[in-house]
DNA sequence: GGTGAGCGG
């Protein structure tokens, strides 16, 4: 009589254990996983050129560069601006001579305030090589699809 | 020019 209800619970304790492991092992992905090839991880690798954001509409190159200046030497700080309008796009680079004024700068600039707005600065992704007032390219010639 | 996450001429 009492092998009759042990094998009735242990039937019912088996059931439910294959569910609970066909569930386990199909879940092929979870949040935890970063399956992600290579698409935007937070920080950017160091480098001496520093993305500005956070900017405010009226802060200029002279303010971005003077903002950061106090960090190290600013080779270059430029506010991007609409082409056609040419009012601030609300963000900007800075180039530092080395890379640890860059990181001096971001650890110094970086939640500070700046003409009323919270800035942030970051290391900037390296991007397609072609300036045009550092290249050249004036003739309609591009150094790029050069084939 | 009023925009508020973002990567430039």
């Amino acid at each position: 009589m009492a092998m009759k209800a042990a094998a009735i619970k242990l039937k019912a304790a088996a059931a439910p254990s294959t569910g609970f492991r066909a569930l386990l092992f199909s879940t092929s992905r979870f949040p935890f996983n970063q399956p992600s090839p290579a698409q935007k991880p937070p920080p950017a690798e160091p480098s001496t050129n520093l993305f500005v954001s956070g900017l405010s509409k009226r802060t200029t190159n002279e303010g971005l560069r003077g903002a950061f200046e106090k960090f190290g030497n600013v080779v270059d700080a430029k506010v991007v601006c609409d082409r056609v309008s040419g009012f601030s796009k609300g963000f900007g680079f800075v180039r530092y001579a080395t890379l640890q004024e860059a990181e001096a700068g971001i650890k110094g600039m970086d939640g500070q305030f700046l003409d009323g707005w919270v800035i942030f600065a970051e290391y900037a992704r390296p991007r397609n090589p072609s300036p045009p007032t550092q290249n050249g390219p004036s003739n309609g010639f591009s150094s790029t699809n050069f084939r």
